[in-house]
DNA sequence: GATATAATCTGTACACTGTACAGAAAAAAA
DNA sequence: TTTTTTTCTGTACAGTGTACAGATTATATC
């Protein structure tokens, strides 16, 4: 898959795969926040001159697409490519395992939705969404809005989760990043906001596994 | 409002606002994409030195908070705050003046879902929608619920849409930017993405009002 | 095998970035 | 008038992406 397109032809062995740049990167990614796969980061990790990355990536976009492309890569479809169990079911398994595999480095989480979703994983994404809907009786054009649908409120959640905490590294747990905002939303005025005011404690958990889910079912819901 | 807070006190009069320092930065944003506001890209347009921004603004990331401020608060409430009108009906007017203020920057719609939102206005605009979904017969805290869903799925489908984009400059005429994915989207091979290959002309189109306009619609259908 | 060819990687360099620090000019308070 | 405080500038530093010119290395060709 991975393999090296330019042997049988001069020049020296490679040192390096794209692999190994994308796990630099991705490891810069999950311990100093969205800014902190820099080039030279990368090629320092590696133990190599900055510029070597530009063997293998055109430029840092291609870097981070590849990476972002990994990321979508990971998530397991199996275990929602499963038409024995029943729809909803299955969106949910997704929903979380995406979920689950972005909030896992939420120094990416900006990158993935800062650019086009068009990459073949995406569209895979997208292929099994299609599958499920299909299955839930919708036709095809309207499963196809519905996909849409589901891939902004997916991601959508997310990156407002992850903007959430401003320090890099791995989030903290749920109950400690509501805490987080419990203690924040606690100082906002009933004089401008008094309904806010007054749903603080909600308001705090909204970054919840719980919330993601019940967000998930209104929108299922709404689709039929 | 925006009165300098150090008169009556000694040293020279201030030759610049904030909001002249905003009004540089979006100004950047708008015709060189997100990454275009630098510190010294503002100060050259208002012609002064580098870190003469600094006086104003403690460092880069508290002019990027007030510019989503500003942002933010440039939607008129008035028009769905009007409690005379049915609620889905402001809701919509609700979801779609924010909608083109922001695509109106596309530069900025990065910066903004990039941090918390959890300014005053970020929380004025979540009382609107507090009120919205109460006269619509929420409870308080379903009402929070839904208000932080429709959160996510308004800035959701907004950072998507501009993702989409990649060159800097005013977001293309919808038509255009339809007409561009129609054409990445042709190159779709059916093989390992049958359905999604069969829908592509759907798919090119969900950048659209029209698309924004149904998943709010299902949205607010799911939560009733 | 010797030679030509092409691909790696390194060193250096350039134009940027945010921002810290020291000083000069300016205006109000004493 | 002198002191005090603020604003702005000049300079500087560490960091960014990446272009360019070699040196090195392996293959293909003769």
């Amino acid at each position: 898959m991975t393999a090296p397109a330019t042997r049988g032809r001069p020049g020296p062995r490679r040192a390096l795969t794209q692999d190994q740049i994308l796990d630099a990167a991705l490891s810069l990614l999950d311990d100093g926040g969205a800014n902190a796969a820099s080039v030279r980061g990368i090629a320092a990790k590696i133990g190599v001159a900055p510029n070597a990355v530009y063997t293998y990536f055109p430029d840092k976009a291609a870097v981070v697409k590849a990476l972002v492309e990994r990321l979508l890569g990971e998530a397991d479809h199996a275990a929602f490519a499963d038409r024995n169990q029943p729809w909803r079911q299955r969106m949910e398994t997704l929903a979380l395992e995406l979920r689950a595999q972005l909030t896992a480095h939420p120094g990416a989480v900006p990158l993935v939705i800062g650019g086009p979703m068009d990459g073949p994983q995406a569209l895979a994404l997208n292929e099994r969404l299609l599958e499920l809907l299909a299955d839930a009786g919708l036709k095809p054009t309207t499963a196809a809005r519905a996909s849409y649908l589901l891939f902004v409120y997916v991601f959508g959640s997310i990156a407002l989760e992850v903007a959430d905490v401003q320090r890099p590294g791995p989030l903290p747990p749920e109950s400690e990043r509501i805490a987080t905002r419990h203690l924040a939303f606690s100082a906002i005025p009933a004089d401008p906001y008094p309904r806010a005011a007054a749903a603080t404690t909600a308001m705090a958990s909204f970054i919840s596994t719980k919330q993601y889910i019940w967000g998930l079912h209104r929108v299922l819901d709404g689709i039929i």
